[in-house]
Parts: structure tokens; sequence; C-alpha cells
DNA sequence: CCCGACTAATCAAAGCTTTGATTAGTTCTG
DNA sequence: CAGAACTAATCAAAGCTTTGATTAGTCGGG
């Protein structure tokens, strides 16, 4: 019942998806170990890429990773929505609420009640949002590059289909979306 | 300075990260749009996975995302010092710490004073704890190979190769990690 | 033996996220 | 035109995360 235990000692973080596939096709011999990996590999690759960004980046700027995220919405569509704001970068509305509060407190977002409908907000940036977001923007990019730079440009372009062509097929078996 | 805005209202969840690149490019004609699209593709496939296996596998068992990690970590290794839970699912000690609390007061772990070490805790199972990883852990692979059957075997094998390239050769240029 | 350096865990404060309820404003329908 | 149905935003409560400080225990050198 209770499995065998290996010494963990001498397992670290690079180790640890090849045991934790070995291990587990042993307590449970019907799992799928590529697609096992292939979830634990995406998952670890989006957060060493986000803390990364994050640190070296926004942190120091000032910024949280949503908060980057938020501002670069609106700067890329001008005025919009808190609603499609909430739609494009994938948050929920109640958490783009809470997230707008801060930026406004600091300074980089203007919300202001929208002309033709008395419920919705529209955002904007103000002046030092521009700027904080171009800034930002720049050294992010600059850091992507590196990350990027790990594969050949066709590795790359191959990467972005397989991972474009998972996610558009999710819809087929109506994988949960934030409505 | 400020861009000349088009109507986002057209704009959706899909075809946002297009528009992106674009305009972005147009501000800023230095980025590189390739390692800018990897990112943003990278980035939300991740995010519609954890949030697709969040709400159809964990929730509805009571666990969140973090607390099945932390609970899959502690499976396959037995008993484990906090800091090696840490080390090996990625997160900051403090997470653990609190996340540990959690899983403890819902009867999943127990936490035990480390023998030859008073400052270290040791972590283990509860047969409860036990019986929902395994649960859990079933549900959560047979929803893995639906998002991997969006791809060939092959396709599969090739996404988790450069996966693990990118990330292994983030060592390369220093990327920042959890200490 | 004891002091200083180190290390494990936890705490504290601030921020973000989630779901579900509430408030306010709009639109459809009879 | 009034009420019902709907929608946008916000609030509330609970949980997770981060960094930095604190507490407690270990260990090596003088």
């Amino acid at each position: 019942m209770t499995q065998e235990q290996t010494d963990p000692r001498h397992l670290d973080f690079w180790s640890f998806v090849d045991h934790a596939i070995t291990r587990t096709a042993r307590e449970l011999p019907d799992v799928d170990r590529r697609a096992m990996r292939l979830v634990l590999t995406l998952h670890r690759a989006a957060n060493m890429l986000v803390y990364d960004l994050e640190s070296t980046v926004h942190r120091p700027r000032g910024l949280s990773w949503p908060g980057f995220r938020v501002l670069f919405v609106i700067w890329l569509t001008g005025q919009v929505e808190a609603k499609k704001v909430a739609e494009l970068s994938g948050m929920s509305r109640a958490a783009v609420s809470a997230l707008v509060g801060t930026l406004e407190r600091d300074g980089l977002v203007v919300k202001e009640r929208a002309p033709h409908d008395g419920r919705a907000v529209h955002l904007g940036l103000t002046e030092r949002g521009r700027e904080t977001i171009t800034d930002a923007f720049s050294a992010h990019n600059v850091r992507e590059q590196e990350w990027a730079g790990a594969l050949s440009e066709d590795e790359q372009t191959t990467l972005i289909a397989l991972l474009e062509k998972m996610t558009t097929r999710s819809t087929r078996f109506d994988a949960r979306r934030r409505t």
C-alpha cells in the first residue's frame, strides 16, 4: 500500500521530473508518462520564465507581474473597458478591479465612467503609465530574447506552433476557461 | 507620442497575441517578435492548462493547485523536510510553510520535528492524504491526456524536448531562480 | 565551553486570486 | 412604462505569494 521510499536527499529541482514519472508509473501503472512529462515540463518552464522576468525586470521597476500584464493590455488597446482587459489578459474581472486599484493609486492608470454605459469603467494610461510600460516592455523583450536564444529560430517557430496547436485544440474537449 | 488607437472592441482572447505583436512592433521597432510571441504563447498555454486542471480536477476535491503540488511531492518522496519540498516544487519556503498549515488542518499532512535536527520539520501524508493524492492524480492524468491528445506523440516529444532545452540552457545567462 | 556564523521554519505586511454576493445601471418584454 | 432579466463593477472572505525580519537550533573555532 505504502510505497517503498528511496532516500529523497539526492533529489534536486532538475532530477525531480524524472523521479516523479518513474515513481508514479510504478504506483499507478495506467498513467500516461508522456502526457505527464509534457504538463510538468510546460508548467515548470512557464514558472521559471515568469519568476525570472518578474524579479529581474518588473519588480525593480515597482511593477508586479500581473500589474505589468494589465498595463500592457491597456497600452496596446488604448481606452478600454475593464471587462475587456479581463478578457484579453485572461484574468477574472474581480482581479482586474483589484489590480487597477493599485495601479491607479500608483498613478499609472486612470479610471473614468464610460459615456454611454453608466456601469462600465474606461481605463487609460497616465503619462507616467505610458513611460513605465514602454520602459518595462523594452527591458522585458531584451530578457525574452535571452530565453528564446536558447533555441534556434526554427526551434522557436516550432515551439510556438506546437503550443498554439495545443491551446487552440483545447476547445475541442471543453477545457474550462474563465468566463 | 501617443499611438493611434484602433477600436479594441473586436479583439478577443484569441486574436490578442497577433494584435499585441503587430502594435508593439510599430511602437518599438527593435522588438524581437519571435521571442515576444514565444513568451506570450508559453505563458498563455501554461495558464490555460493550470486553470483547467485546477477547476475540473482539484477544486472539486477540495484541493488548490499549490496544495496539489505539495501533496504530490510528499507522496513521491515519502518523509521529507519542508525545505526539500520547497526546492522540488519550486516554491519559496515561506509558501510551503503556509500551505502545509492548511493541508495539516485539513488532515492530509502530518508535521513532526526531525529526529536529528531540532530546526527541521519532516512532512508526511496521512492515510487520507494518500487517498486524496492518488485519486486526484489519476483524474489529473486523465485530463493531461486530453490536453496532450491535441498533439501527435512525435509532436509531444518534440515539445517536451524544446521546453527542456530552453529551461536547462536558461542557466547560461543566469536566469533568477528561487534560492 | 562559548561565541559567531549559519540554517530551518515561521511570522508579518502587502499584494494578488478565487468564488460568490451585492450594488447599480441597462435592456428586453409584455 | 413597469418589472424581470441581464450585465459591469466592486466587495467580502479565504487562501496563496513575496520579501524581509524573527526565532530557534546547529556547528565549528578559539
